[in-house]
Parts: structure tokens; C-alpha cells; sequence
DNA sequence: GTGGTCTAGACCACA
DNA sequence: GTGGTCTAGACCACA
């Protein structure tokens, strides 16, 4: 269920971390269930173990995953909306948009983008 | 008028470009005006010179600058409102906007923070 | 399989850029193929790692290659028939046949120089 | 009579030779003709008088024009089809059209390139 | 003086 | 191990 973009220059930990949240944001991992073992999901991935470690660990670290050691990771109460998940997002938006801004980019481009990602979903008003 | 933060993350050649992008978007690099030095610049800023020289060579292939050796180095006539430094800039937004909707990001927390950075800015409507 | 000349007006960057370009036209190196580590090259070359980097950077803005930092350096699906690098080449061309027109060099010594060349190289019609 | 372009990647004192060179072949300058001084015409176009002294030593040595100490520099009489100048036209070609075909440049692009910069001009048959 | 190339070598993030 | 950033410092071409 997770994949991974070899050619991005978004570090593999990270494309991990964000699909695990992504896929409770969707509600298919629902709290309490558990994750692929860190092992499985690497030889699955064909990755690096500690590659898959890393983002598990930070997972842990952001609340999104509690792990039982011996047994299992598992998906934590508070993750779907974890609030330092989307502080976290919206940091590195603000620095994004600044950056933008400092660039020429006018405003009138940037609601284009975000009426294109956003589109009429109103799940995300 | 260039800052660097040492401790920043953001590697010391990046935070030259902005900030050189910056000063001609505010007008005060003017086209064929004259950049201080490279070895002047470093030793102004306590850096390398590998280092000032790899931002500029950044900013040349970006067409923000061009440089005569020998003479020195000169803003580049399409350096404000730059098709290109724009275009990454909106990738860069495009990558932080999907990752922040996947992390459970609104939309009204969204404009509300655009609101902050843009203001009431007219220049950048 | 590369080759540097220590002595050539030619900058060694150039040089191996220009050479795994070559073996990316013969054919040698092909789509997602590893190249040698960035590393390893410098020391069988005895040059020094920057030279190497700074190659092979040049090569991935140009799009010939891409690198995964942590996994090494590989040949880009566009690499063969790569339109920037041949534009470049064009370019360099006409500068050079620019001059050779004013310096009253004729069109049958030109046409000479092609066909030895080019030969009755097929490949290349 | 002669237009340097301060941006070209041309070193300076090139473009000063290649220019001298191609108003002798337009007959413009005749031989035994005297050409401005050095110092003129390094005020006139607004250069280093290094740059074009260097220019003239060059022009010299290889046989395009002679200097009279003291009284000025001249073309030479065999500085029409000068052979060594075309020489090293011919060579850059050489040098330019194997890196061309190395990059996968077609003889039918290269054609139509000669073509557009050699056109219909008899002179140059 | 000014930019361009190169070496030697350190430290970091990532896999 | 692999690429990325950075420093210190040398030498070169050009103006």
C-alpha cells in the first residue's frame, strides 16, 4: 500500500512517514491496528532496514504510532488529525510561501494552485 | 545587505541565492548592475569562496545573473520577474500544499496563513 | 573506461561529462544503469572528489543524469537523445562555423572536414 | 568599426582579433593600412589596454598584421587568406563537430545549420 | 583585481 | 557506503 518514489529528492523516511499518515488521514489504518513489521515492509520496499526504521521512529516521536516492543507497531488513538502534524505542515507551507513571495510569485497564481489541489473537496474546507 | 544563519539548514549557497533574488525583487539590484565580488563577499560574510561562487554559478544558470571574467559579476536584464525562479518556486509550493492537505491541512487555515504572508499586499495581487 | 587528459585546455569536468555522454550515445551505459560512485571514479582517476561531483552535477542539470544521495549516481530514461545536450552542441557549431566564415575558410573545405568525419556513418544521417 | 559584446563567453581580446580579421576579408581594411592605436582604440571601445594589446600581439604572431615601433601597426600583405587563421578555424571546427556527433547530432541537422550561415554566398563556395 | 578550475580534506544526511 | 555542503588554499586566464 505504500510507494515509493526512487527518482524524488524527498528522502525515502520522509516518503514513508507521509504515505503511513496519509493512509490514516483515508481511514484505512484505524487506531490500535498494526503496521507491517519494519523487516517486512523493507524486503517488501526493497529499502534499506534502517531506512524504514527512521520513519517509524519518527513516527513514534510525532504520535502518529505507539509500538509495542516484541509484538508490533501500532496506529495511535491521536493520529488521525495530530495537531503536530499539521503545525508541521504548516511551517514548512509558511516557509514555501514566503520564499514564494520573495520570488514574484503573485497571489493570483497561488489560489490557482491551491483551487487545482483543493479542488470543490469539501472534506478539506 | 546579505545575511547568512549558520545554523540554518538551509545550505549557505541557497540563502545567498534568496537573498540575492530578494534584493532585485525589491528593486535594489538594478539589470547590469555590478555584484560585490566573490572573494569580497566572502570574506565580508566569513565564508568560502567555493562557497559565494557556487550560489552565483546557481544564479547565472538560473539567469539571474551573468559574470565576465575578469570583470566581475552583473544582474542579468530578465533577473526581476524570472519565468524560472518562479516556476520552481511554485513546484516547491505544489510539493508543501499536497503534503499538508494529506497531513489533514484546511483549506481555511490555508488562505488564513496566505492572508499573514500576502496581507494586503497590492503588489502582489 | 574514462579517460582524462591532464594536460588539455579542457577543464576535467568537461571532460567527464563529455566522455560518459559518449558512452551514454554508444550505448554503454543505459536508462537506470549505476555509474561508478563518485567516489571510486575520483580514485581510480586520481582526481579529486569535487572534480568528479561537480561532473556529474553538471550532468543532472543537463538531465543525463540523477543522483540518490545515499544510493549513488544513475543514467537518466531521457539521457540518449538528450535535446539540451545536442542544442548545446548546435550552439558551439554555429559559434565555431561563425568564425570560420569570416576567417574565409569555404564551404568545400567544410564539406571536406564533415565527410571525414562523419563518414558514411549511417547511424548518423 | 568594431562592437564587442561584453556578455559573450568570448574573451574579449578574441573578439578584437576575430573582428580585425574579418574586416580584412571584407577589404575594409587594405594591406600596409595603418589600424588605431592601441590606446585609441582601447578608450574608443572602452576596454583594458592590456586586453588589447593582447589582441594585436596576437593579431602578429600570426602574421596578420606587423607592428613599426613607435610609429603604429599595420595589416600585412599576406593578411587576406591568411593560412594559419583558416588552420585553426579549420581545427575549432573539427573539435566542435566530433563533440557534435559524439552528442548525437545528426549530419542532416549539421547541414541545415551550414546552410543557414553560409546560404547562397558564392564567395564562399 | 576578478572569475574559473582544482586539490586536500572535514563533516553531515541518508540508505 | 553514497552523495551533499563547506573550508582552506593554490594556480590560471583575462581585464
Amino acid at each position: 500500500m505504500i510507494v515509493i518514489d526512487l527518482h524524488s529528492r524527498i528522502p525515502i523516511y520522509e516518503q514513508i512517514k507521509e504515505q503511513v499518515i496519509l493512509l490514516v488521514q483515508m481511514g484505512i489504518y484505524q487506531p490500535d491496528e498494526q503496521l507491517p513489521s519494519i523487516r517486512s515492509l523493507a524486503s517488501e520496499l526493497n529499502l534499506n532496514v534502517n531506512t524504514v526504521k527512521r520513519a517509524f521512529q519518527e513516527l513514534e516521536r510525532d504520535g502518529i504510532t505507539y509500538s509495542m516492543p516484541g509484538r508490533g507497531i501500532y496506529i495511535n488513538k491521536g493520529a488521525f488529525n495530530n495537531q503536530k502534524v499539521k503545525d508541521d505542515a504548516l511551517l514548512s507551507l509558511e516557509t514555501a510561501l514566503l520564499s514564494a513571495k520573495n520570488k514574484g510569485v503573485h497571489k493570483k497564481d497561488l489560489l490557482l494552485l491551491i483551487k487545482q489541489i483543493y479542488g470543490e473537496d469539501e472534506k478539506f474546507d
